[in-house]
DNA sequence: AGATACATGTAAAATGTTACATGATTTT
DNA sequence: AAAATCATGTAACATTTTACATGTATCT
């Protein structure tokens, strides 16, 4: 399960309760996992059962109590052992291009604005992790080892949302005669 | 739901068995949308219970008889009125990217193993992408309206993997020194 | 004789999504 | 006073994956 091994590289950069992690799953790690915090405290859950993490209470004022999960030299070991694992090839699973493609067999005018749509969201994206980029690794030349992986991830982020506004620019070009 | 959906496009180019339709998952509907024969027979049930299709016994001889299942007229109904959605700006959800992110706390030498065979498996699906586009349509400028989604749809793919290639370039060249 | 292609399903388990449910505190 | 943030969960439903199950015909 990947949401398990998501969870387990959050934790292990910083530990946190559900709510933090489900957090950081709307920003960092959620650009290429995302996670609600219904399945977030789900699988946190399990995790405890399984002795990969433990959670400790922690008590605050002006706020409700938390509970803060750390992961265990278990955790650690399945992590490690889950990065000795091959990962198969990804592939591309696209609601959108399904659309794209039964074109001819529906609303044209309807696909090509929705085209548009998705060329703006992924610009609005790109926008977001180029600002990103900006600000937490201003010179990329001088990222630290403890920061690279997760800088490079970003660069992935960044090459996916060019290369999907650039498609759709290809497709409107195509199609808007 | 998407497969439905997928499945709908298929069949709206061309009638076709369980089988078959689970053939071309396997080709070119597949690029850009995985499903599985047990997948696909399920729901051609609940699209037949829904009318969006029916099915015509076809008897072969030195074959199995085979169900053929043609779109209704409530079926293309349904097509054109999901064509009129707007889809959600899609997001990438990849755990290769997990892994590279949990690189500081796993085995490094896996990791960058594991990103040179994400980069071949890339690069062999990019010569298959490129393969069967130098096949099917060699004058990109000459493309019929007809054909025109399917090869659109097929540069994407094209897109996405290059971008990926190039992604996993780029993890080697800052993680290998 | 064995492997591959054709052909269609059921069942269980794991995962993921959406709706429901509650309550305190802080900010506007 | 209302909205947003902090905080944690349950339940129902949908979807996906993996395993089980069967049988014919063609090709090597």
């Amino acid at each position: 399960m990947a949401l398990e091994h998501a969870i387990l590289v959050s934790l292990s950069e910083q530990s946190a309760s559900g709510y933090e992690l489900a957090r950081r799953f709307d920003r960092s790690i959620g650009f290429f996992w995302q996670a609600t915090h219904q399945q977030i405290y789900k699988v946190l859950g399990r995790m405890e059962s399984d002795k990969l993490i433990v959670s400790e209470l922690v008590e605050q004022h002006g706020r409700p109590d938390k509970k803060v999960h750390v992961v265990t030299a278990e955790g650690r070991d399945e992590l490690a052992r889950w990065t000795r694992e091959p990962t198969p090839t990804e592939r591309l699973r696209s609601d959108f291009a399904v659309k794209v493609r039964g074109l001819g067999f529906g609303d044209r005018a309807a696909v090509l604005q929705d085209i548009a749509r998705q060329r703006d969201g992924h610009r609005a994206q790109l926008e977001h992790y180029r600002a990103n980029a900006a600000k937490n690794y201003p010179d990329p030349e001088a990222v630290s080892e403890t920061d690279l992986p997760a800088y490079l991830v970003l660069r992935g982020g960044i090459r996916f949302e060019q290369s999907q506004v650039d498609w759709c620019q290809e497709l409107l070009a195509a199609l808007e005669v």
